[in-house]
DNA sequence: TCTGGGGTCCTAGGACCC
DNA sequence: TCTGGGGTCCTAGGACCC
């Protein structure tokens, strides 16, 4: 099998949250409706049984919106915006607390239903995967519509499906007709299909690498495919230019990876208020200690230990600062994390307030394949 | 209108070893 | 008496993604 004959296709269920919150309350189908915030914003059953819902507009606080329906799309409202923000554009929404257990539910729902027809799944996320169907038989728009009613079968929720020869084509061109959309792409389809979009639709360049490209002329995928390769030389990285080229040629040949091992495990919160290390000592250790408990928690849960212990604070500017110590050896242990992570804040400049605190650990490992490996090296250790 | 939480990957410098 | 080169580990920061 050669890469040129690979059929990837990236699926990617529509407006996911907020699709699933309107499963629960099917009465906001065609409202403008945001997820997002803390937990203060959950409907009020009435006694008739009638429910009251959350306005944006009576939101104070910190939060950004997670997502948002199409409705309240189409005013403006999309992921990532502040809440304060969307509550300007679009007072009337109705704002829902993200309840990340339904999600995964759904989530495990799709994917399992995906599986029975294809099995050949990388999972990128809670909502959306890409799935190798180059072996798979069958024609490809009939394999398409097959998975698409298998997900709707199993959730009620519609997805949108990008068909290429490759993952980076595929995840394009699953955003192309969203929501409830196909698109199948040919190499040959390029030019026109994929020159047009504008660079930042690629998945890899970021607002950073978008905003570089906008100031030395390149807008589109097109104008990357036709741009001096010195330009971007001088510009970027050397390997980052490779890339660039490569991708507005449509060239990548990244496999399904169908397996992957969890490399970190963290938790961090932003605060209410931003917080001083002398001033509010007390609540912060109280969150510190919560912070460290449920990486610790994790970690158990999924049956990891790891070596690196590390600290994350974002100061009232934004400006994050990081702190890591590695240990001698792997732990998942509250308090050894605690301490680990006490010795990294006290490396940290605290004058200034800041507004999150998190915890991170990494280097991580399962404990019976540590021990395998100490026993391993004690072997070789006698068999010389 | 002030900006969440959980991740991955990359880069680059310094320590340390052979 | 002026100075190699490769490899690995550790640390900090940053870009990006969902």
């Amino acid at each position: 099998m050669t890469s040129n004959s690979r059929r990837i296709a990236h699926l990617d269920m529509d407006a996911f949250y907020a699709s699933v919150e309107l499963l629960r309350y099917p009465e906001l189908r065609g409202l403008p409706v945001v997820i997002g915030g803390g937990s203060a914003n959950q409907p009020v059953t009435e006694s008739d049984g009638t429910r009251r819902f959350f306005k944006i507009k009576d939101y104070a606080g910190r939060g950004v919106v997670t997502t948002s329906t199409y409705a309240a799309r189409a005013l403006g409202v999309f992921s990532a915006m502040g809440i304060m923000k969307a509550a300007h554009l679009a007072p009337e929404a109705i704002l829902l607390p993200t309840d990340f257990d339904a999600y995964r539910h759904y989530s495990r729902l799709f994917k399992q239903a995906v599986a029975k027809i294809a099995p050949l799944i990388e999972d990128r996320g809670i909502d959306e995967i890409y799935i190798d169907l180059s072996d798979e038989p069958g024609e490809t728009q009939e394999l398409a519509m097959k998975i698409k009613a298998a997900v709707f079968d199993a959730t009620q929720l519609s997805c949108s499906i990008g068909i290429a020869p490759n993952k980076l084509l595929a995840k394009i061109c699953s955003d192309l007709e969203k929501p409830n959309g196909l698109t199948i792409l040919q190499y040959a389809d390029i030019p026109s299909r994929i020159w047009p979009l504008p660079a930042r639709k690629v998945n890899g360049i970021g607002p950073k690498a978008d905003a570089k490209l906008a100031s030395i002329g390149i807008f589109t995928v097109g104008d990357l495919a036709s741009a001096d390769p010195d330009l971007l030389q001088t510009n970027f990285t050397a390997s980052y230019a490779s890339w660039l080229r490569d991708i507005a040629q449509g060239i990548d040949e990244r496999p399904v990876a169908t397996v992957s091992e969890t490399k970190s495990i963290s938790r961090e919160t932003t605060f209410e208020r931003d917080m001083h290390a002398r001033h509010d000592r007390a609540a912060l250790t109280v969150i510190f200690d919560n912070l460290c408990q449920r990486v610790a928690g994790d970690l158990v849960r999924k049956g990891y230990v790891g070596r690196t212990v590390g600290i994350k604070l974002r100061y009232t500017d934004f400006k994050i600062m990081t702190r890591v110590i590695t240990l001698p050896t792997p732990t998942a242990d509250a308090l050894t994390i605690r301490r680990a992570a006490g010795e990294c804040l006290q490396r940290i400049p605290l004058e200034q307030r800041f507004r999150l605190l998190g915890v991170r650990v990494d280097n991580l490992s399962k404990p019976q394949e540590a021990s395998a490996s100490d026993y391993l090296s004690q072997k070789e250790l006698f068999s010389d």
